[in-house]
DNA sequence: AAGTGAAACTTGTATATACAAGTTATTAAT
DNA sequence: ATTAATAACTTGTATATACAAGTTTCACTT
């Protein structure tokens, strides 16, 4: 076993800064302290506090603005992070659940797995999980997932319950998606998906397959979504 | 009229890199050359260096390895670019067709229009088209089109016919695609549909609502989607 | 009271340097 | 010839500093 090593300081300056945005500590429209208090209190230099300050403008945490300072922005939904919306108003997140159907495990590929994989993945392996969500207690959104089991120690055990996978990959392991693809069907939902989403068989429902890919080589998570739209729908940024 | 100012090294760094890109000098896969080779070459230091690569980076024009060096990257398709694809091999592209149903004209907003409009886009109208899309002599997407009538002169006389509305939109009135959403939903055809897309009645097809936004402010690309998936696929990257 | 201008902030650009850590090529030992 | 150690690269992280340029504040002048 590898003792962890330290977190860059800079990278530690993005944490803290993106938590404190999170949390509703810095609002959006307000400033962040100034690159050089934020240099005192770190105990760094100004170029270590900017590179800090680069990766939150580019993940879209906030605009700089010369002779003023750090402005907290649109909080902006991460890259192909895919949300399940629907026109009542206040869907809060009360009304949301997911349910773990099956828990992260470890899983060799398939042999003809739909997207092709580097040398690097196969040995690598995956994790498997199936979610199913729901909204206001329908279910709506059945989920398999694949990700490749690279650097993610101890990952099996993580609760993902709470629409929280993307926040433990980036919390826990440093991984952010960095660009994806998706294809697109519509299908007459089979045995199985009908009842899972309380469906009756046939209704159309919308099939997803995505690639995701990090910013760690050859770590890519893949989805299959099946999803109900007869009173939501699937909602995405790029 | 104002001299224009020199540009900072880093952004030279930057465009010419991007040039020697785009033209092929360095390929997908190549190094650049490395840091410290560059800053000899444009007599700076390596902070300088590193703050163009960074933004080359977010870019996609390329990737950084620790030890190896910048590689370039796969050339990224534009942003939100929907295609229609199979797992035949071979769709070229002569098996492509569009038909232009309704001509580009100039129309008011409805009054009930699915997404907010600003002020500007409310007073400057939209140009509205309808397209009908082709694999193999089978038609497969119809799409309805809303695009704000901001700086676009003598847009409704251009030829959109193959695939080339973003193409027109870049060439000619430099006008770029930023960032989108799109909102996706199953939904069987109904009449007018399912005679379009020559279908039965009730088939599952697909139909996204999608909101491009451009390089140019309250310049907005609106687009309803209706896809027959039985043959074919959606694909986006983002 | 209104306007001017300077001071004191802010971020933008840049130099110079140092050591850590990952990769590749070379050299030396077996 | 194969292997192992080493040297010579590469990028990653960080310090320390300087001046340019945009914004805000506030005291001073009118």
């Amino acid at each position: 076993m590898r003792t962890s090593q330290p977190l860059p300081l800079y990278k530690k300056l993005i944490d803290d800064l993106k938590t404190l945005i999170d949390q509703g500590t810095y609002k959006k429209g307000e400033l962040l302290p100034s690159e050089n208090e934020l240099c005192k209190s770190y105990g760094t230099t100004r170029p270590t506090v900017r590179q800090a300050l680069t990766e939150l403008i580019n993940t879209g945490y906030i605009v700089r603005q010369q002779g003023k300072g750090s402005i907290v922005a649109e909080p902006k939904k991460g890259l192909g992070i895919l949300s399940v919306s629907g026109f009542t108003a206040g869907i809060g997140d009360k009304n949301l659940k997911t349910e773990i159907l099956e828990k992260p495990q470890k899983r060799t590929w398939d042999n003809n797995f739909f997207y092709e994989l580097t040398d690097e993945e196969l040995k690598a392996g995956s994790i498997y999980f199936t979610r199913l969500r729901y909204i206001n207690n329908l279910p709506v959104l059945f989920e398999e997932t694949f990700i490749t089991n690279i650097q993610l120690p101890r990952f099996t055990t993580r609760n993902l319950e709470d629409n929280s996978l993307f926040n433990t990959l980036s919390k826990y392991y440093q991984v952010e998606i960095k660009e994806g693809e998706q294809k697109i069907w519509a299908i007459g939902a089979d045995k199985k998906i009908s009842k899972m989403l309380n469906l009756k068989q046939g209704s159309p429902i919308v099939h997803m397959k995505r690639k995701l890919k990090t910013n760690i080589r050859n770590l890519n998570i893949y989805s299959w979504l099946y999803c109900n739209t007869e009173e939501y729908y699937l909602h995405d940024n790029f």
